[in-house]
RNA sequence: GCGCCUGUAGCUCAGUAGGAUAGAGCAACUGCCUUCUAAGCAGUGGGUCGGGGGUUCGAAUCCCUCCAGGCGCGCCA
């Protein structure tokens, strides 16, 4: 498929040096295996009739090695068809392990910082969050499998009034916990953890603050319950098998200087001034609709003040892209972002702010109440626990990012027989249970014979070769897209053809080269599985 | 009021840098386990792609407009 990919780029680049390809699969295989509408796309640039433009395309393809046929159809679309040689020669690659018959690397591996989740350290994570961390480690896991330098970020935002609350909100637990009877600040935290904090601190320092007041003790009970709450949070995604190379703390941020010298740099570009009392940030300058406030008039920096610097570092990091996975509330904030990075003279192509749509959680139907407030909502590790990690997960990559999610915890768990996640996986399973019986009748599943695609003629045979020979494509097009739910589909029917030639013929049979072919035909099927699962995080399971 | 996202089969959703006869799972119904796992397979039914207009050889996809839902519009984070 890549050499396909390849061969239609260098072809169609000839003629239209600037075009981008596009390839894809034919709407009925009797079609073709892969096609191209590329032609009908030039005609207005070229000027030319599309069919003119197929017939150049297909003159200049060297269609001997990879292409059996190339036929024009319909108003101009490009069909090929792949040749058995070519199948057979791909078959081989994949069974010797070659990972570059799966996965072209890109040309020039980019340092990219991929910043996903970043959770207030103010509480347990929801399920909302659970939706950003599959589809971040997705996107983290695309990008490397492709050949970049990959950081998985999470940036914590333990600086400022909503973390204070929580020092707060932990110093009345803890006065609680002591007989004490304190006010419970107004919008303080009233979760159960907020407790559980309050009792870890107690039991690590006794009631030595007993007669303290918040302002004598604030810092502490701040950095100590961000601690813990970090801890808690990080334990949640190792649960849920997502993994950061970096945490950034908001806080050091201040700290280190940075604030103030992002600040300052902005000051010497010329894009700040004061007003009201305040310091202002000219982002309309640069496409936002307003003026920021970075420092407020009573000398107080805000948010936008550290998420400047944070972008900052990032930039002075040497990052050659920088995506962040944001929560669709957050959309609001874009074109300011997008401001300071235009101020600080980065490209503007090489950050990418992609919106995760928000969850709502059901339960056979009806809403599950969610009261911040009176800490009542249900965490993602709740989640977790009901329904199981692997399911969670697929259900969240199963729909594209912009959909908003309906999640119904008894849908997940109910389907737990007929979930697309174990349809997969199962499909998975049985291929290690095909050569766990090839086993007891004496073949290897390492020592296979080489693959002769004759052998494998039936209609179910090719369809399965020429779904497996598409993961390369699919794969490309998530990449660009930066969509995993595109390989959760693929996997889904790829798992689907398996299925049903398992169901209707043997892998292990009385024909000795029938059944090393077909066992061949197996191991293909369950190393693209569990490429595939590995992508979205899902486990490809021995058997179920 | 303004901005972003969404509206596709009874339900949950794919498909949208324009492309071929709009797909899948669930639910419903009918069959298939003495042979590599039935968490499976085979089959049946199910659609004004929210409405209307426009651009185009061609629109679920692009533009305009209206309707519906979600989210956001602070010197909060």
């Amino acid at each position: 498929m890549i050499e396909a990919i390849e061969e239609l780029e260098r072809v169609i680049k000839e003629i239209a040096p600037f075009s981008v390809v596009e390839i894809e699969v034919p709407p009925q295989e009797e079609l073709g295996d892969i096609s191209t509408p590329q032609a009908m796309a030039l005609a207005k640039i070229l000027k030319k009739p599309p069919r003119t433009i197929a017939s150049d395309i297909i003159d200049r393809l060297s269609t001997s090695d990879i292409f059996r046929s190339a036929e024009i159809a319909g108003p101009g679309f490009i069909n090929l068809r792949f040749s058995d040689a070519y199948l057979q020669n791909w078959l081989r690659r994949v069974l010797r392990g070659e990972e570059s018959a799966l996965i072209r690397k890109v040309n020039q591996p980019k340092k990219i910082n991929v910043e996903f989740v970043s959770a207030n350290p103010t509480g347990p994570l929801h399920l909302g969050h659970g939706r950003g961390a599959a589809t971040g480690m997705a996107i983290v896991n695309l990008l490397r499998k492709a050949g970049n330098s990959v950081v998985a970020e999470y940036y914590i935002n333990d600086a400022g009034r909503q973390v204070r609350l929580l020092g707060e909100s932990v110093f009345a637990r803890y006065k609680e916990l002591l007989g004490i009877r304190y006010p419970f600040p107004d919008d303080g935290y009233r979760g159960e953890y907020v407790r559980e904090i309050a009792l870890r601190i107690l039991n690590k320092i006794g009631s030595v603050y007993r007669e303290s007041s918040f302002e004598e003790v604030a810092e502490f009970f701040i950095k100590n319950s961000i601690e813990i709450m970090m801890e808690r949070i990080k334990e949640d995604l190792h649960a849920f098998g997502v993994y950061f190379d970096n945490y950034q703390s908001e806080r050091e941020l201040y700290i280190n200087g940075d604030v103030d010298s992002a600040i300052e740099f902005l000051r010497s570009s010329g894009y700040l001034y004061e007003k009201d009392g305040a310091l202002w940030f000219a982002s309309s300058r640069f496409g936002d609709d307003k003026d920021r406030v970075l420092k407020k008039s009573d000398g107080d920096y805000t948010y936008f003040s550290s998420d400047i610097a944070y972008h900052k570092k990032k930039i002075d990091r040497g990052f050659d892209l920088i995506i962040n996975i944001w929560g669709a509330d957050h959309h609001g904030y874009i074109p300011r972002l997008r401001a300071v990075l235009k101020a600080l003279s980065y490209p503007e192509d090489r950050l990418k702010i992609h919106l995760v749509q928000m969850v709502n959680l059901l339960r056979s139907g009806r809403p599950v109440q969610m009261s911040k407030r009176a800490g009542e909502f249900v965490t993602l590790k709740e989640i977790m626990d009901e329904v199981g990690v692997d399911s969670t997960k697929f259900i969240f990559l199963t729909r594209s990012p912009d959909s908003h999610l309906d999640f119904d915890i008894e849908v997940a768990k109910k389907q737990s027989s007929e979930n697309p996640v174990y349809y997969v996986q199962y499909a998975h399973a049985r291929v290690m249970s095909i050569f766990r019986f090839a086993e007891e009748q004496g073949i290897s599943k390492d020592k296979l014979r080489d693959i002769s695609i004759g052998l494998l003629g039936l209609e179910e045979e090719r369809r399965l070769i020429k779904k497996l020979i598409q993961y390369p494509l699919v794969f490309e097009k998530a990449l660009r897209s930066l969509e995993p739910h595109r390989i959760t589909f693929y996997l889904q029917e790829l798992a689907g053809l398996f299925h049903s030639y398992y169901n209707r013929y043997r892998f292990v049979n009385e024909d000795k080269e029938l059944t090393n072919a077909r066992l061949c035909l197996a191991k293909v099927t369950g190393t693209i599985l569990k490429e595939g699962l590995e992508i979205l995080g899902v486990n490809a399971p021995e058997r179920m």
